[in-house]
DNA sequence: GCCATCAATGAGAACGTTCTCATTAAGAAC
DNA sequence: GTTCTTAATGAGAACGTTCTCATTGATGGC
């Protein structure tokens, strides 16, 4: 590899310091004279010189960079609020590192350690196992996406989740439905704020609506959870009329199940999401669900951010709930015995 | 922000030189006595020390970073890709900065400036319009997402995309299809090449099927220009048996513009798509379509770049394309008029 | 005992930028 | 002419690690 022209190189083409050169390159025009800004930006272009951000990162002590930990970029709920996050950063002259947890503790820990190493300026992080001595231990500003309930010191993004689910089931009441499951996922460890399951058990305390324990059922996040959910639902000696599901992924598992055991959707029995995953709009009859704002999301954690690599200091974490919003399409409808 | 250690303070605590705690972090245990070694991992511990990742870039002019330039992380096809790439890349070390060109010039343009101005070791890109040169002045190694031919200097990693069409031609002829459409999107700038266009011409010559231009729409990719090709082929005096559209979006619009116009999938018409997103699992009926090796790719990629970042100095660049699947689903049936 | 070799360690320069404090020159005021 | 102020610029240290070459001490061979 060539050797790359220096600020040396450019100072010495230029006749000037190389402080000056240095002033020219980082836009100090009110104390460096016209003529000498021309020859150093003369000697710039001539050379092809290109700052180095490595060296001026070592110097200052700000990479420029922050580090997005998720828990998989493949789980169709996260690229918009990766692409929110990358819009708002790129936008102020930052750099994305996105790394993938897989809900996994250990994974987490050597993304951790991986920040401190490289000075990275922030983290916007979807805890899984990681305390908030681990967070505050990295020593750089810290946004929590999700709830924060946990990490008081840390600005936090998350989607009104609770409002989400009683907006659903609101739905499905004001149909006719009086028998709704939940199918809702496993908590992970920092999340013991079952919030999906809370909010059920309060809508029902709310409209005085009895609870049947056989109508929920808690499995992993996925597809296959939903179909099989389903299975052991619609066996019931009282089946549900509709399903409450805790995602879009469920929710398609629990359509599929429900459609491999003859039962119409939503003639037979009315299914609900959350998420607004792009598949939720193309499954037919397409999903009625919970929008969150995935990609809003993002932007307003790296908003908070920015915010705080600016100088912000608040020592009490900012805490926002985005409001989700109700999508009805065609898996919902008033129940048969009506 | 409290100074954190450096390898002089744990030289100082632990009686040696700087170089010797250099060796000793960096794991050159043959030539460093373990007394000392004891010595200088109790004064690591006790100071809390951890390498600066920065500091040492710039000395070594290695910083373990690379960038990945796809056009959208929230278009369904591209983050297993990134998965692939981002798995691959970590196991040596390394970290990924993903960024979005969102198919415009000037983004990628500024994107090969941070990749020149941030030392990064290397770049994997799908290109919009970035020439052969522009990649070689960036004098760091670069693999090429899809098929390589404007960069013979460099690796690339693609589908077949065009045994991938004749797979999915096939499938229909073998079912008994005669007329057969071709939904497909408009070349980038790049890519000149019109592979699925091209591979649908030859088709039709290899089986000395008659080509009829009206059964063939070129628009953006997108589900609503899948829709509206749709409606247009449906509307045709002589209407396709069968229709071929060139991404899975495309054909996801397709199918709902047949529902939309009351005609049913497959028995009316069969859909094929390509790259198989999730949601192409989902749609009812699930769609058959081309399985693009996606994460596959991703790998492949990674393995290249991480072969020339080793010293791997072929002046011929590798050009592979990983062979693309057919996944028959429900989207497909002989035509009615057999 | 002397010399050569090798293991282990140390000293200091290098990487390329930024920043602080010092210097110089020009202009204004007296 | 002298003094003060300000604009413009320069010199050099700092950032924290890596690497190269030098040094030292121990051991083995003659």
């Amino acid at each position: 590899m060539a050797k790359r022209p220096t600020i040396i190189d450019v100072a010495k083409l230029a006749g000037v310091s190389k402080a000056t050169v240095g002033r020219v390159i980082n836009g100090q025009n009110d104390i460096v004279s016209e003529d000498t800004r021309s020859r150093v930006m003369h000697a710039v272009k001539q050379l092809g010189y290109e700052r180095n951000a490595v060296a001026g990162s070592l110097r200052t002590d700000r990479t420029f960079m922050i580090a997005l930990a998720i828990p998989d970029i493949t789980n169709p709920f996260w690229p918009e609020v990766a692409r929110g996050v990358q819009d708002a950063i790129e936008a102020q002259g930052y750099a994305t590192v996105t790394v993938n947890t897989d809900w996994q503790p250990e994974r987490e820990q050597k993304y951790l350690t991986m920040v401190r190493r490289n000075r990275f300026d922030g983290l916007i992080v979807n805890p899984i196992e990681a305390s908030r001595t681990d967070l505050l231990n990295i020593h750089i500003p810290v946004v929590i996406l999700g709830s924060g309930g946990y990490y008081p010191d840390m600005d936090s993004v998350g989607s009104d989740t609770a409002a989400g689910v009683d907006t659903a089931l609101n739905h499905l009441l004001e149909l006719g439905h009086r028998r709704i499951a939940l199918i809702t996922g496993r908590p992970s460890r920092n999340n013991r704020v079952r919030s999906r399951h809370d909010a059920y058990v309060a809508f029902h305390a709310k409209h005085n609506l009895q609870i049947n324990q056989d109508l929920i059922i808690e499995k992993d996040f996925s597809e296959h959870s939903g179909y099989e959910a389903m299975h052991q639902l619609l066996h019931l000696d009282n089946p549900p009329t509709a399903v409450f599901a805790a995602n879009d992924i469920l929710a398609i598992g629990a359509l599929k199940g429900a459609q491999a055991l003859d039962w119409h959707v939503p003639e037979d029995v009315s299914i609900v999401g959350m998420d607004d995953i792009y598949a939720a709009a193309t499954t037919s009859p397409s999903l009625t669900t919970i929008i969150k704002p995935k990609y809003e999301t993002g932007v307003k954690a790296a908003e908070y951010l920015l915010a705080r690599m600016s100088g912000d200091n608040i020592d009490q974490g900012r805490h926002i709930l985005l409001p989700c919003e109700l999508a009805v399409r065609g898996s919902t409808a008033p129940p048969r015995d009506i």
